[in-house]
Parts: C-alpha cells; structure tokens; sequence
DNA sequence: ACGCGACGCGCC
DNA sequence: AAAGGGCGCGTCGCGT
C-alpha cells in the first residue's frame, strides 16, 4: 500500500523514528483511525497517512502550494495587500497555543490562484533532522509584519495566540468564520468546525478532519509534500465560507439577522483580543501554599475514611455474606471497599444497610441529597470524604500542574462561546467553578507583587435582567427605591408590609420571620425562572407541594410582569423557533417545533397494507390513517396522568403505531426559552462591560489588567497605589450598557491581595 | 491501554 | 407523572 516512507531508513534510524513516534502517539487524541489502530508498524502508520491524504486530497493539488522561497512569499504578501483581505492558518504540534509549537502557516487571497503553505518546523524522517527544505521562522515573521490587509480565521482565538507566542506575529482579527457560524446556527445541532462547514457548503463531498487523516501523528511528521495541500486548504476553505457567510448577510433584505449580525460585530469580535490578553496573563499561584493545603487534606480525607470503615464494623457480618453470594472475590463490593465508588457505595446503604428508596428518580442514588437524609455515622462520615476528596482532587492537586513552567501563573482558556446562553466557558482549568463557600481554595490565587486583585460584580444581575425584561411596576419600583427586591416581592404576595419582610428590623436585629418569607419569596422566584415545578420548590422550601402551588400562585399575582415574561418566552420560542435576548443574540429551539406526539406506523400496521397492489381494499386503510392519528391524539390529549398515556401508547403499539411522547423534550425547552433570554442578556452585558473597560484609557494608565470572567463578575489587577480609582472605573464601565435601563444596575468591588482575602485600599 | 458515558459536584 | 438553567472536570466502570 502507498509508497513506504521508510524503506531507505537504517535500522537504527527506524527505531529513532519509532521513539519520535511513540512521544507524539501518546500526546495526541485519536478519533477513528482505522488504518492506524492495528498496527504500530511506522511504515504501516504513514503509508496510512499518505494514503488517506492522496485519495482525498490529490484532486486540489492544483489549487494549492508549498512556498519556501522567500521571494515568492513577498510576492504572494504583496497580491493579499492589493486585494485587502485574505485568511490564515496555522498548524501546530497541539492545541495549547502557548505551549505547542508551530509547524506552519497556510494563506490564502483571491486575487492569487492558489492557496499557499509554508512549512517551518517540519522533520525529515529520513534523517530526522529539521527539514532543510522550509522557511526560517524569522524570515517568515518578517515578511508576514508587511501584511496590511485585514485577516480572516476560523477560530481565531486559537491562531491568533499561536502566531504571537510562536512566532511573535502580532496582528488584529478582521473577521471568524467560527464565531459567525457559532451565532448563527446557535442551539442547532450543527457542528462549527470548518471541515464541517465546509463539506455542508459543497454538499457532495466530505471533508475530513485532522484526526482523520493523521490521527495521533503531529503535523510536524507529516512530510511536506503530503502536508501542504490538506494545510493550504484550511486557508482556502475559510476564505469560501466567509464569501458564504458575507452573501447570507446580504441577502438578508428584511434585515431579520440584524440582531445577531449585531452581537457578532460589537460583542463576539471585540471580545475575542480581550480575552486573548486575558488568558495571556494569566493569574498567580502560590504553589507553596497548595502544598500546605495539600497535607491538611490528606489528612482529613483518611481521618474521614477511617471513621467511614469503623462505622461499617456492625455490617460485617452482612458485608461477608454479600461478598460470598455475589462472586466472592470477583464481587463488586469490593475488599478494601472503595469509598469512591457511587455502585459499592450503593451497595452498602440499599442492601446492606437497607435505607429504603430515598429519591424515586434515583433509586439507586448516592448523591448528597440522599447521604444527608440517610444521616448516620456512615454516610456522614462519606459526606467527609467526598467533599474534601473533590476539594483535593479537583482544586488543590490540579490546579499546580496547570502552571505554565515558562510563566509560573496560570493561563485559563476562556471560551467566549462556550456556553448556548453566550456565557463564557473556561477550561484547563475551569477557573469558574473555584469553590466560594470553602475559604481555603480561593486563597491559591494571589495578585503580583505589588499588585492586587480587583473584583467586580453585578448585583442581582438576573433578578434585574428578570425585571427590565418583565416591565414590572413592583420590580422596578423595588430596584428604583433600592429596596430588598425580594422583601418587597414576598410583602406583594403576603399582603404584608416590606419592613416585616426583610432579614433585619429597622435597628439591624435579625428578623426571622421576616428572613423566612424573603427567602421563600427569592426561591420562587428563582425557582419560576428556571422553570422549577411546584414539587422540586416545595422540597427545597421544605414545605408540602400545596404550599408550593400556593406560594407560586402568590409570586405570580404579585409581579404580573413576571408571569407575562414566562408566558411570552415560550409564546415566541413556539411561533419562531428561537429566542433572543435583549442585545439581540438567538438561541435556536429547536425542540420547541416538535409535535407533542409522533406517530410510526411500523411495517406490520394497517399502512403496511397499502403498499399491497393487489387488494384494494388496503387503499381505503391508508385514508384511515390519519383518523387513526386522530383518534389517539384526542386520547391522549384526555388522558391523566402517566399510567394512562402509557396505557395508550401500549395499545397504539399492539396495532403496530409506534408513539413518540415529546412533551419532556418540549417542556425542556420552554424551561431553556425563558432561561436563555435571563442568563443571555446577563452575559451579553458583561461582555459589554468588559469591552468598555478594555477601550478605557485611563484604565489602561493606571496598569489595570483584566484577568477572570465568572459570568456576573469580572476581576482583575492593578497596583494597589491605583486600586481604588480603578474600582470607580471598572463599575462605571460595567454599567455604561445598562445606563438607559428602566431598572437601574449596580456593581460591588472588592479588592483583595488574594482571592477570597479582602484588602483595605486607601 | 485507552475512550467514553454516567455520576457526582464545584461555580454563577 | 414528571420536569431548575448554564458550564468543566474527577472518578469509576464498562467496552474495545
């Protein structure tokens, strides 16, 4: 098969390949990669690749190129000059665009004919040396700062960094074929990856990925004679979808995608440098104290399963005679039991212990809501464990090996569009989930020398979004008289007074009863919004689903508003398929078009008689077919309860009618509609508010660096000289989106030296 | 040995 | 009858 690549290699040099081979197969993900699964041959590995590239990838060779002559590089920067605009990009040893180095850059513009690669680090198998064959990356970086055109990538977020950090090629994003997709086609089950893209554009052919034609084996490896065509097309596809993507808008003559057009201008585009220099600064970790934390853990952890086994002592003699009857040594409940695993752990309290079904839903469940209501001394004990387990595991040992050694912080990758609501995302690690509640963790981020932390929320973001959506003359008079919002909420659905309704009295005493209907009230609230039912909030209340109905029931006459912006959501959802949020970004539902019911009529129903040609008789089944649809839906729109409808269904299915209950699918999404525009607009607004803070100027003078995003805060650095001007700042920014608002927004800054360790600033 | 889904749980 | 929105990640246990 193909031409073996290594039939000239030495012995010796065999096994060097096999050992560069072997770094990069483990690195890499593999996806489905057939002709390399089998075998770890070399030869069997790259004929593989070769192959595949060839069979797929031959038919461009005309339309692209390798480029390692400087001057025709020159030339090619002088063509994307005159036309202005053109697309990049790269390929690198991984996706960590700090730390993996770059192989190769691919462009692309129309006034040339091809797409161009230029390769830069990639090996020479056959001597294993860096191939003599390529461009330096200074003579590359050289040329590429004569660029004056505007770019286009798919992804840019990932590019941009590579070329500045591998490289050092500094330059601005025009246009993302990624984010615009992302926008558009948001909540549809489509994927934004540019091979995928791609090949929907075409239609006839598909592309295929990276993994799929290299699988494990890094870009460097590839020979450039194989490697060129599949890296210039990257270029040359990205360029086509953005023709594609800039014709869509065009012919957008009513103007119905003006509101995401909107967010992808003047939201997601800025957005993408700001987080860039975000990630690039990353946040400071002060190892040695991880260390500390690292042993009080520990301890507690074995002090916690110690006293988990001694609770077990009195189940001994059940625990050995589970053993014996299930497997002995092949047992699942396992010798030394293993306190994280959630089957043994269920074991042990429904078969052992025998605590009876706790959660109907989970019958089986070991969660935390169901230790806490079983409450011994074992599942106390398990509490223990688990919770400081997840601390040490998830936080306290993982956050040190995310240090960059280069850098000694960490550097988050945010994802802007990480999230369907347009919330950010973050990973490796996920610097949005740092537990609060534990006051340890948080302290592992420290500010610079000399610097400190600035932190910067929204207060009640959501409720206020709630409000401004709703129109509502109690919310807004609440927030415009700067009162409790829900003191005032629970005082409306009570018939009370709002002074009976607060935390405290007027002198600042507590006020229990007060303090009971706010936080009733709240979790309503709440609860409404996220499309809670009565039973669930009726639990976390620890009330009966009557008081629940009646406390919903209550909320909702009080704040009218509220009850039209649930009603309206998933009105609109219903005819549009979509929603939007107040600055105009869509999420697609499309759930919401199904019909609550859908009917198969299988091969041994009454429609499979239709297609016999003899009898005729079958044409007068066929026009019954849809009165028989008719029928069970009438049926079922009558039916109570789930005994009944499945009772239906059983019947529809001896007939041979296979019956599709949609309403979870819907309900769910009609919980996302109403949730979508709240969580939406609040992320809009804070991304807004991070723009503002990155164009100011004075900010920038006062050495102010943003750093995290955690959905309604935003928190950064500044020498402490400057901290509290710089807090003004920071809350003046954040609220400039929301200043023409009905319902007025308010920031709260805190300064810290570490997170979660308030500062006094001057 | 590794990928993957389920579970459980941290945050807003 | 039953249904809380949005994430990422660690562990387990299964499957290949």
């Amino acid at each position: 098969m193909g031409i073996g690549l290594f039939e000239n290699l030495s012995e010796a040099s065999q096994v060097e390949v096999k050992s560069v081979l072997k770094k990069t197969l483990t690195k890499r993900k593999a996806v489905d990669v057939s002709l390399m699964k089998k075998s770890t041959n070399i030869n069997t590995v790259m004929a593989g690749v070769q192959a595949l590239t060839h069979e797929h990838l031959s038919k461009y060779e005309a339309r692209c190129e390798f480029v390692t002559d400087p001057q025709r590089l020159r030339d090619y920067i002088e063509s994307i000059n005159t036309s202005g605009y053109y697309a990049i990009d790269t390929e690198t040893m991984g996706l960590n665009p700090m730390l993996d180095d770059i192989v190769g850059f691919s462009l692309y513009t129309p006034s040339e004919d091809k797409a161009i690669y230029v390769p830069l680090t990639h090996i020479d198998i056959k001597t294993l040396r860096h191939d003599v064959r390529q461009m330096s990356k200074a003579v590359a970086l050289e040329l590429l700062n004569e660029i004056s055109a505007k770019a286009v990538m798919h992804n840019c977020m990932f590019d941009l960094r590579v070329l500045k950090h591998q490289l050092g090629f500094n330059t601005k994003i025009y246009w993302d074929t990624m984010i615009f997709n992302k926008l558009f086609t948001n909540g549809k089950e489509v994927s934004s990856s540019l091979k995928n893209i791609y090949s929907a554009l075409k239609g006839d052919e598909q592309f295929l990925s990276f993994d799929k034609y290299f699988g494990k084996v890094t870009f460097n490896l590839v020979p450039i004679q194989h490697a060129y065509v599949y890296a210039s097309m990257d270029a040359l596809m990205t360029w086509e979808i953005y023709q594609h993507q800039l014709q869509l808008i065009e012919n957008d003559k009513s103007c119905d995608l003006a509101g995401i057009l909107s967010v992808y201008r003047n939201i997601e585009m800025p957005i993408c440098r700001i987080v860039i220099e975000m990630e690039d600064a990353g946040v400071g970790v002060d190892l040695e104290y991880c260390e500390q934390l690292r042993e009080v853990y520990q301890k507690k952890i074995e002090e916690a399963e110690a006293r988990a086994l001694a609770s077990l002592k009195p189940y001994e003699v059940e625990i050995n005679e589970y053993r014996l009857e299930h497997g002995g040594k092949k047992c699942k409940l396992s010798d030394p039991i293993k306190i994280n695993s959630p089957i043994q752990i269920a074991i042990l309290l429904y078969d052992i212990m025998k605590v009876g079904v706790i959660d109907n839903k989970t019958p089986r469940g070991t969660g935390a809501g169901i230790l806490e209501k079983v409450k011994n001394d074992f599942t106390r004990a398990l509490l223990d464990v688990r919770e400081n387990g997840k601390l040490l595991s998830t936080y306290i040992e993982a956050l040190p090996k995310q240090v960059n050694p280069n850098t000694n912080r960490i550097h988050t990758q945010f994802n802007p569009l990480g999230a369907v609501t347009g919330r950010f995302s973050s990973e490796s690690p996920n610097l949005q989930n740092i537990p609060s509640a534990n006051k340890d963790i948080r302290k592992i981020f420290k500010a610079r020398e000399g610097y400190c932390f600035i932190s910067c929320d929204y207060s009640s973001q959501e409720p206020r979004i709630v409000s401004q959506l709703s129109n509502d003359p109690i919310m807004i008079n609440a927030f415009t008289e700067g009162k409790d919002y829900y003191a005032t909420l629970g005082a409306a659905a009570y018939h009370k007074k709002y002074e009976e309704c607060r935390e405290t009295d007027a002198n600042g005493n507590p006020n229990p009863a007060g303090k009971k209907i706010r936080e009733r009230a709240k979790r309503c609230y709440l609860g409404l919004c996220y499309g809670m039912q009565a039973r669930k909030l009726g639990e976390t209340l620890g009330v009966t689903v009557e008081e629940a109905v009646d406390l919903r029931q209550r909320v909702l006459k009080a704040s009218p508003g509220l009850k039209m912006l649930l009603d309206d959501s998933v009105e609109f959802a219903r005819r549009y398929g979509y929603v939007e949020t107040i600055w105009g970004r869509r999420r697609y539902l499309p759930a919401m078009e199904l019909d609550m019911y859908e009917f198969t009529f299988l091969s041994n129903s009454t429609e499979a008689m239709i297609f016999d040609p003899i009898d005729f008789s079958t044409l007068e089944m066929y026009d019954k077919r849809d009165e028989i649809k008719e029928k069970y839906l009438k049926r079922l729109e009558n039916a109570r309860g789930f005994k009944q409808v499945s009772a239906i269904m059983g019947e529809a299915r001896a007939e041979g009618i296979s019956i599709k209950d949609n309403s979870g699918v819907i309900a769910e999404a009609e919980r996302q509609a109403i949730n979508t525009r709240v969580q939406g607009s609040a992320a809009d607004m804070t991304k807004l508010g991070m723009i503002n803070i990155y164009k100011n100027k004075e900010l920038r003078d006062l050495g102010f660096k943003m750093l995290l995003a955690v959905h309604d805060e935003l928190i950064g650095e500044c020498p402490i000289e400057n901290a509290k001007r710089c807090g003004e700042l920071m809350s003046e920014c954040m609220l400039a989106p929301v200043k023409d608002f009905v319902i007025p927004f308010k920031c709260d800054c805190e300064f810290m030296s570490r997170w979660g360790e308030r500062l006094d600033v001057a």
